[in-house]
Order: C-alpha cells, then sequence, then structure tokens
DNA sequence: GCCGTTCGGAACCGATCAGTACCGTTTGCG
DNA sequence: CGCAAACGGTACTGATCGGTTCCGAACGGC
C-alpha cells in the first residue's frame, strides 16, 4: 500500500481543482473522489490550504517538465513554444492556466498561493529564454518577458472564444518580434 | 427612499467581489457592508447569480464608458490605450481584469458570467478598432485583437509583478505592430 | 507471528452557506 | 389622513463547509 493515499489525493484534487476551480472544490467531495479516508487526509495535510500548495507544487514540476520535454522534441525554433501551447491549449478540459486560475481565486497577492504561481512562470521565462539564446537572441530575458506575456494573452483568449486562433495570432506577433 | 436598496447592493457587491472575489463574498457579508435588510436582497435578486450578473453589466457599462472618456481625453494615438490601462491597473486596490476573474473562477464556458465577460470584451476590441481605424490603420480588426490579447496578456503580468512594467511592455510591442 | 504504521469509514463539531418567512417601520402618493 | 409599496432586522431552514476524533482492518519489517 505504501503510502499511496498522498498521491491519490494530489493527482484527484489537481483534476477537480483545474476543471472546476479551488473553492469550488470541498474536502468531502475530494475524498469521496479518490477513496481516501477523510482521516487519511488531514494525515497527509494540516489543511485544504496545503493541500493546494501542494498540488500546485506539484503541477509546476510536471508542467515545466512536459514544457521542457515537448520543446527538445520539437526543431527548437523559439517560436516552437507557440505550437507547445497549441497543444495544450487545444485539449477538450481545457480551463486556462491552472496557475493564472489560482492566483485569481487566491486573491491575496502575499499568498503562498500567489507564490507559487508567480515562481512558475518566471521558471517557464527562464526556459524561454534559454532557447532564445541557444537561437542567437541575445539579451533574451526581455525577450523571453514578452514571450511570456503573449502566451498569458493568447491563453486568455483561448478561454474567451474557445478556440486556438489567439494562440496562432500570438506567435505571429512573436515571430514580427524576432525578425526585428 | 426610491429604490436606493438595489444600488446600494450593486455599488457594494461591486466593490467586494473584486476585491475578495465573488464565491468567497458570501450574502451575509454583502448585506451587512451593504446595511440593507436580507429581505430586501432577495426582493431585488433572485439569487446571488443574479447579482453577479447585474454587477458585471453593471460594470460593463461603467468601465467602457470609463474606457471611451479616457481616450476621448488623450491624443488620439492608438498606443494611448496602453496609458489609459496603466492608470487602471496602477491603483492601490488593483486585482486584475475583474471580467478576466469573473470568467476564471465561473468555470463554466456556457455560463451567463462567461458570456457576459466575452461581450465585454469584444465591446472593447470595437472601441480600439474604432480608434485604429481613425488613426488610418485598417483593416484594424485584427490588430485590435492584438492589441486585446497584449492588454490581457499585461494584466496578468502586472497581477503576477505587482508593477506596470509589463504595461510599458506591452505598449512597446503594440508600436512595433503598427510600424510595420 | 507479532507490532507499529497506514489505511478507509463514519460520527461528529461549530461555522457558514444560499435562500425563505415574518416582523414592524418608514416612505411617497392620492 | 390612509393606504400600499419598499424598507431594515431577525429568526429560521437544510445543506455544506473545513476540521477533529475514534474505530477496526490491512499491511510490512523484524
Amino acid at each position: 500500500m505504501a503510502t499511496q493515499a498522498r498521491e491519490r489525493l494530489i493527482a484527484t484534487a489537481e483534476a477537480l481543482f483545474y476543471q472546476r476551480g479551488i473553492q469550488a472544490v470541498g474536502i468531502s467531495e475530494l475524498i469521496d473522489a479518490s477513496g481516501v479516508g477523510r482521516a487519511s487526509f488531514y494525515r497527509h495535510f494540516d489543511s485544504k490550504d496545503a493541500l493546494v500548495h501542494a498540488v500546485l507544487r506539484h503541477r509546476n514540476e510536471r508542467a515545466l517538465a512536459a514544457f521542457e520535454a515537448a520543446l527538445a522534441g520539437s526543431d527548437g525554433s523559439p517560436l516552437g513554444v507557440f505550437d507547445v501551447v497549441a497543444e495544450r491549449y487545444g485539449q477538450a478540459d481545457f480551463r486556462g492556466c491552472a496557475f493564472i486560475n489560482a492566483m485569481v481565486e487566491a486573491a491575496d497577492r502575499g499568498s503562498e498561493t500567489h507564490r507559487i504561481a508567480r515562481a512558475h512562470k518566471l521558471a517557464q521565462i527562464e526556459i524561454i529564454a534559454r532557447l532564445l539564446e541557444q537561437a542567437g537572441h541575445s539579451p533574451s530575458e526581455e525577450l523571453a518577458g514578452d514571450f511570456q506575456l503573449l502566451i498569458d494573452g493568447a491563453v486568455m483568449g483561448v478561454l474567451r472564444e474557445g478556440n486556438l486562433e489567439p494562440v496562432e495570432r500570438a506567435k505571429q506577433i512573436a515571430a514580427k518580434l524576432l525578425s526585428l
């Protein structure tokens, strides 16, 4: 049995939180969905907030790894980041960026949730910056920030319109930035 | 006394919803803060959802009017939209775009909340498109969409970093788009 | 085979949720 | 003056919230 309960809770919570929002998912529902005893939940997490933070940290690691892996499998062009995010945003269960959503729900700018979400974005910017450097663009920190701004704008566009056109739009803007 | 209760409820709810999030504000708290009787609330609104929609519709009208008014008071340059949003996002109580936040919290893409938020963004794109046309850019629908994408990306950046640098970043990108 | 840990299940806690019903008062209009 | 509508305040509903506690079963290492 090892300590499956924690992993099951995080996996179930990650899915439920993303689909319906963090505040909208109660502990009881999470416990029922994960098949874990109520007591087991509080053995692994001090509070719902602690679970939320653990879920975000777990998703941060997974998302960054998947992002880098997808980039490694592409042609190495910086513009490939938009193709990578397009594939993620094209999923049927797409509901925006989990970290943006968490940051919005948290409301408190000084919360741990906000800190984790911000750290995720900064890490992603760092990945993009390295990709830009490898493609011969430097200094690439500012350009990487521009790319992240375009990605975040595209996320909201996709969430709003329900299609991937905003990602293509962002990609074309990024292409113009590279050609200057 | 006229029918002050409704206006007071909407004004109080608009402030509380924006500051702390829609789900985080309960009916009782809203009633206490607005000084309205509990019964009066349900005389004016069938449910909390109905209030949420009324608040968003009210904010939509106010925000669009303020946006157009601020633009009318500027030099007419399309890039002025970024100065306008910078002033709004520089407020001490800034907590992102109320419509984006509502859309994120709503989770359901088919909800009325989602519909209202989307309509607000489309209306704002229309205003930007007209501004672009007046400046001699056409067809400006696509360019206006690019501006909106940049604005939404900047909102998330400001919320994340706590300063207005992302707005300046977005403005410079927009300037490059105009010069092409 | 025994012991300690981890587990799932359930009962229970006070607080709060959205929503309803009834109260007496104030208000504006005829 | 008198009536009707709108009002603020209170008490209440059933449901759900996050969190605590106890129990008995299943498990792994020695």
